[in-house]
DNA sequence: TTCGATAATTCGATATTCTCGAATTATTAA
DNA sequence: TTAATAATTCGAGAATATCGAATTATCGAA
């Protein structure tokens, strides 16, 4: 298991973030993050398989949307809001204010 | 050849149209609809066959991003503007704003 | 230390989606 | 009708996604 990569601020570019939103479970998951703050990868009981979950998660951490840090046996994401507004203005806002009326 | 779906206001997705914009041929292609409001298919000398050009409309199109008519032999494309700022006010601003800084 | 339990990743195979060039359809003008 | 232009559709190979099984990592108890 090599270490996670996160992109530095500079790198998270505006096309990346949007493929990484642009699907279903990984919006859910970006949604249930801005309501609770932190996330496991089991935390979610989506329809999809844990290999999958982890996969996705890798997507959002490789685009710059999420943070994972290790906590004894188990990997705690985040936001970066902070990036994402700095770099973004408004994409987030707009973003979780429309999911909840479309995803569930 | 078939007539165009397009999808009504009301079947137009966030996750669909964020999926349609997280692709650097297409974020381009938006961001080049909102500068000169039409566009046909060949305006565009990408680096992607003609084809390809065709299936990345047809993802816009039936995503809900773009109207496709047609006008003699070409197919003349444009943005839906009012469509997608009722349904998730911000967003393509929050877009057309960032893309300016980060695809060229 | 070693064993088991828990959490998540990595691997290998199959399925879906993307990209290309060639062939086809549609429209206009000669 | 024929040629020219615009764009789509088709078929094959490449890239990506999903799954279940195997592996890695960490913690706590014996």
């Amino acid at each position: 298991m090599r270490p996670f990569y996160h992109p530095q601020s500079a790198d998270i570019s505006l096309v990346g973030v949007l493929y990484a939103l642009g699907d279903p479970v990984r919006l859910q998951i970006v949604q249930r993050l801005a309501q609770t703050g932190e996330l496991t990868c089991s935390d979610l009981d989506c329809a999809v398989a844990k290999s999958t979950m982890s996969h996705h998660f890798k997507i959002l951490r490789e685009s710059g949307l999420v943070l994972t840090r290790k906590e004894g046996t188990q990997h705690i994401n985040t936001l970066r809001m902070a990036d994402l507004d700095r770099l973004y203005p408004g994409l987030l806002a707009v973003v979780l204010r429309s999911s909840i009326t479309t995803v569930e």
